[in-house]
DNA sequence: CATGTACTTAACCGTATAGTTATATAACCG
DNA sequence: CGGTTATATAACTATACGGTTAAGTACATG
């Protein structure tokens, strides 16, 4: 199990059911019985869905009487923008000579591709 | 096991490994035993991950002599960028009267939340 | 205080994932 | 052809994941 950030970020987004509720939670609050209503699926498999959001800091639990409401978190999110960023020329198909150019810069201090120090490009 | 096409991308991106062999495919092509080098891991489990890559889309695979070389192919990084553009305003936290405004433009037509039309928004 | 509502947690199950070792395939090279 | 290099596949194992049902907890209200 890859415990850093970026990887718990990403798996949590990973699953249509949890991006339908952050989706939901884009909108405003929402309980567990109103994130439960639109999925053929049980309570106890959204509370899941929920700590998985939770644990990856997508959501934050408040509490109002005998409600949980969530509420969205995007911040990590936008560590995973800022990661793909990385990519962005290479998915940009401008294969001009400005574009060499920049893939050129982007070979002399570009990706960290050790191991041991992922995701942190310099 | 979610099917569509941006599960399987942000789950193949959801472990430090492959994003770690896509940095290094970030710079040019590489065989598999390139790519196994910088890892504490057996080829064949180097392997595994590729299959999990080219499977996404994320990389293809060619052919030279006895080798085959990887190349990375970022396109479907872009609909993952795409998607989460849908959520730049709530990490950007500008909390003035036209963010305010922006938000309610948002809950006019904001994201899908049916769980049967996902990942589309309009 | 008893009952209902809104969750949460536990126990369980089937399948997927990430690794291993051992074996197979494919191309080159002397 | 026979050996070596490069990679893939098979079989296995352990753990994680996504769902279920059933039981537990917490607050509200008559």
């Amino acid at each position: 199990m890859p415990t850093d950030t970026l990887s718990q970020t990403l798996s949590a987004l990973a699953d249509p059911t949890r991006r339908s509720i952050l989706a939901r939670l884009a909108i405003g609050e929402a309980s567990v019985t109103e994130l439960t209503e639109p999925f053929d699926m049980t309570m106890p498999a959204i509370s899941k869905h929920l700590k998985v959001l939770e644990n990856a800091g997508l959501i934050v639990r408040s509490k109002s009487a005998q409600w949980r409401p969530r509420k969205l978190n995007a911040g990590p999110m936008k560590d995973v923008s800022e990661w793909l960023e990385n990519y962005r020329q290479h998915w940009e198909e401008r294969l001009d000579r400005l574009d060499a150019y920049l893939t050129e810069l982007q070979h002399h201090e570009p990706f960290n591709t050790d191991p041991n120090k992922q995701d942190i490009p310099s």
